[in-house]
RNA sequence: GCGCUCGUAGCUCAGCAGGAUAGAGCAUCGGUUUCCUAAACCGAAGGUCGCAGGUUCGAGUCCUGCCGGGCGCGCCA
C-alpha cells in the first residue's frame, strides 16, 4: 500500500515522496490514512488537497481498498475491502509457519552481543534487561531471515580471577588431581570470601597476583583451575537462561579470555596506522568530537601506563573478530545506557581504523535502569543486589498462589507448569512492554495482574481460545473440517472486523519492533490484539454460532491463537500454556 | 562545565523519520454472568503533554533557552 501510493505520488507530482500510510487516527475516517501528501505538497509549494485529489486519481488500489477519499488538509483515507481482509486472513491461514509474513530480501549477517555476565559472580537483576532484550532482538532478526550470530561476551578473564584461582587452590588442595569433585555451591559467597581474604591477607594477595601472571602465561595448572571456575559458574547461569527461555547456548560464549591473546596485536595495528599515541604514559586513540571535563580531547585508552590492557582493548579485538572472522555486516550491542559514550568511541575508532564501510551497521541498543517501588535502583531490603534466581523464583511463587486461587481443580503438575509460564512470562513481558530507553519501576503486583498490558492477560486470551477448541468436540464441531472447507470469510459484526484488521497488521508490528529494536511495539500490538479478541469473544459466540458464521469465527480464533503464540513464544520467548 | 537520557491523567506507562478530538492499565464511580474460563467485557470521570519562545497549513513529537530527575565524562567494566 505504502509502495503503491508512493508510486501514485510519483505519477501525479513527479517526485519521490513517502506515502506515510498509518493506521487511521479514528475509525470513522477509515482503516488507514496516508499522511505523506501534505509534506509532498509543501515541498512542491502546491495546494495539498488538490494534490491529494490527483494522487487518488492516479492510485491503483481497487483490490485492497474501497474508493479512497480526501479529507482534512490533505489526508487520503482508505477503507479496506472485506474481500481484501478475507484474502489476507486466508493467506495467514495457509502459511502454517510464518503467518504470511515474508522474509527480508536482503539478509545480513548480524552479530547480537548481549547478556555478558561477569561469571565470577552470581547473575543479578542488572543482567536481566540485556539478556532478554538482546534475546528478543536476536529472535526478531532471525525471524526476518537474517543470519544471526549470538555472542555472549562473558567476563571470564582479568585480575579478579587470580584471586579466585588462588582461593580455590587454597580451599581445595586436591583440585588439580580431581577437579570434578569441587563444586561451588554459592558463587556469591565464593567471590566474597576470596575478596575478603585478598583484602586482609597480604601473603594471599601476593599469591593472587602471581596467579594473574600465570593466567596470562597460560600456565597449565592455573588454566585448569580457571577452566573449572568457568565451568562451575556456567552451571549457575545456564539454568537461569533455561528458566528465562533465552536462546543463548554455551557455544555462543566468546568471553574476554577468547580475545586475551589478540589485544597486543590490536594495539600494534592502531599504532601502525598512526591512530594510537602515547599520552601520560598510556596508549590512547583520540576520536574526534569527544571532550573531557576541561574541554580537552577525550582519550579511548587501549593500554594502561603499566602495560595492561583494558575493556576498550577487548572490545576492539572483539569487534575486529566479528567483522573479519565472523563476517558480520551488522553488530548490535545490548547494554545499559551508561556505556553509551564508550560505544560511540569504540565505533568511532573502528571507523578511523577503516574496519567498517558505509554499509556496516554498528549499533548500541541501550536501556534504562530497573527501579524499586521507591523510585531508586532495584535493591533488596537490606540494600544488596537482587539475585536473578531469587527474583524469578518469587515471581513463580506468586503466580502459583494466583493459579491455586483461580483454578484449584488443576493437577499439581499443571499448576506448576502454569505458574512457571505466568511468573517468568510476567517478569519478561513487563520489561519488554516498557520503552527500553526509560527507567522503569519493577512491581510484581502490576506485572502479574490479569488486567492491562501483562503476560497473564495475553496468556489468558490464548487459554480461552484453546478452551473453545477443547469444547468443540463435545458440541459436535469439527474445527479442522470447518477450517479446511471454509467457503467464504464472512465478517459482519464490528468485533469480527476489528479483530480481522488487527490480525493482518501483525507484520507491521514486527517490522517496527525490528527496525527500532523496540520490543514494546510488539507487546503493544499483542495487547491490542488480545483486547480485540476479548471483545469479540464477549460479543460473538463461536461454537454455537449459526452455520454461516461459525467457520469465520473459528478462523479468527485460530489466527488469534497462532499470532499470540508466535509473538509470545517465538519472538519474546514467553511460554503460552494451553489452560490457566 | 560538557554530553546522553527522561519529564504525558492521582499512580505505572504507551504514543512507530510532525498529522485530524493525546491513549491504555491501576485506583475511583456505575453496569454486564441460565451462554465457549467474569483471570473477562461495557460505560463515566480524570490532561495548560515540565516552562517559555521558535519553525508551519499542522508540534507530545523538530529547533533554541530555561527548570527538574537519572546517568556518563583519562588509565574499573
Amino acid at each position: 500500500m505504502e509502495h503503491r501510493i508512493s508510486a501514485a505520488i510519483q505519477a501525479a507530482a513527479g517526485i519521490q515522496a513517502p506515502a506515510l500510510v498509518r493506521p487511521a487516527a479514528d475509525t470513522k475516517f477509515g482503516d488507514y490514512q496516508a499522511n505523506g501528501i501534505m509534506a509532498a505538497a509543501k515541498h512542491l509549494k502546491t495546494n495539498p488537497r488538490q494534490l491529494a485529489e490527483q494522487v487518488v486519481a492516479a492510485m491503483d488500489v481497487d483490490d485492497v481498498s474501497e474508493q479512497p477519499n480526501v479529507a482534512g488538509p490533505g489526508f487520503i483515507n482508505l477503507r479496506l475491502k472485506d474481500s481484501f481482509l478475507a484474502e489476507r486472513l486466508m493467506g495467514m491461514h495457509r502459511d502454517t509457519d510464518r503467518l504470511g509474513i515474508d522474509k527480508t530480501e536482503t539478509p545480513r549477517s548480524v552479530v547480537v552481543d548481549y547478556s555478558g555476565p561477569n561469571i565470577a559472580k552470581q547473575m543479578h537483576v542488572g543482567h536481566l534487561r540485556s539478556t532478554i532484550i538482546g534475546d528478543c532482538i536476536a529472535r526478531l532478526y532471525e525471524f526476518a531471515g537474517h543470519r544471526v550470530i549470538r555472542q555472549n561476551h562473558i567476563g571470564d578473564w582479568g585480575t579478579q580471577f587470580g584471586m579466585l584461582i588462588a582461593y580455590l587452590k587454597e580451599q581445595y588442595p586436591h583440585i588439580l588431581e580431581n577437579p570434578a569433585s569441587v563444586h561451588i555451591a554459592d558463587l556469591e559467597a565464593f567471590y566474597q570470601n576470596a575478596k575478603r581474604l585478598s583484602d586482609e591477607n597480604s601473603a594471599f594477595a601476593a599469591k593472587a597476583r602471581q596467579e594473574v601472571v600465570r593466567l596470562h602465561n597460560h600456565h597449565p595448572d592455573t588454566m585448569a583451575v580457571w577452566k573449572h571456575i568457568v565451568e562451575q559458574s556456567r552451571q549457575h547461569y545456564q539454568p537461569i537462561y533455561d528458566m528465562l527461555n533465552v536462546t543463548l547456548k554455551p557455544e555462543d560464549e566468546r568471553g574476554e579470555s577468547f580475545y586475551a591473546d589478540k589485544l597486543a596485536n590490536v594495539v600494534e595495528e592502531l599504532k601502525a596506522k598512526g591512530l594510537a599515541v602515547e599520552s601520560d604514559g598510556a596508549i590512547c586513540v583520540f576520536p574526534e568530537g569527544f571532550k573531557n571535563k576541561d574541554g580537552q580531547p577525550l582519550p579511548f585508552i587501549i593500554q594502561k601506563s603499566d602495560g595492561a590492557f583494558l575493556y576498550a582493548t577487548t572490545d576492539l579485538a572483539a569487534l575486529r573478530y566479528r567483522l573479519f572472522e565472523l563476517k558480520a555486516d551488522a553488530v548490535i550491542y545490548v547494554t545499559d545506557a551508561r556505556q553509551a559514550m564508550h560505544f560511540q568511541m569504540l565505533f568511532a575508532v573502528a571507523r578511523m581504523a577503516g574496519w567498517v564501510n558505509t554499509e556496516t551497521l554498528l549499533e548500541h541498543v541501550s536501556f534504562g535502569t530497573m527501579l524499586g517501588a521507591d523510585g531508586k535502583p532495584f535493591k533488596t531490603r537490606s540494600g544488596g543486589t537482587v539475585k536473578l534466581k531469587d527474583l524469578l523464583q518469587e515471581a513463580v511463587e506468586r503466580a502459583k498462589a494466583v493459579v491455586e486461587q483461580k483454578n484449584p481443580a488443576l493437577s499439581a503438575e499443571q499448576k506448576e507448569k502454569i505458574a512457571r509460564a505466568v511468573g517468568i512470562g510476567a517478569v519478561k513481558y513487563a520489561d519488554y512492554a516498557n520503552n527500553r530507553n526509560s527507567d522503569y519501576v519493577f512491581s510484581f503486583d502490576r506485572m502479574l495482574a490479569m488486567d492491562g498490558n501483562t503476560a497473564p492477560y495475553m496468556q489468558y486470551a490464548y487459554a480461552r481460545i484453546k478452551s473453545i477448541e477443547r469444547k468443540a468436540a463435545g458440541k459436535e464441531v469439527d474445527i479442522q473440517q470447518e477450517l479446511d472447507g471454509i467457503p467464504t470469510v464472512l465478517l459482519t459484526e464490528p468485533e469480527e472486523k476489528e479483530l480481522a484488521k488487527l490480525l493482518v497488521r501483525y507484520d507491521q508490528a514486527i517490522a517496527a519492533a525490528t527496525a527500532e529494536y523496540r520490543p514494546n511495539y510488539l507487546t503493544g500490538y499483542l495487547y491490542d490484539l488480545a483486547q480485540a479478541f476479548s471483545r469479540f469473544y464477549t460479543a460473538c459466540p463461536v461454537l454455537t454460532a449459526e452455520p454461516q458464521h461459525r467457520p469465520t469465527r473459528l478462523l479468527l480464533c485460530d489466527l488469534t491463537a497462532r499470532t499470540i503464540r508466535h509473538g509470545l513464544s517465538e519472538l519474546l520467548g514467553i511460554e503460552v500454556p494451553e489452560q490457566m
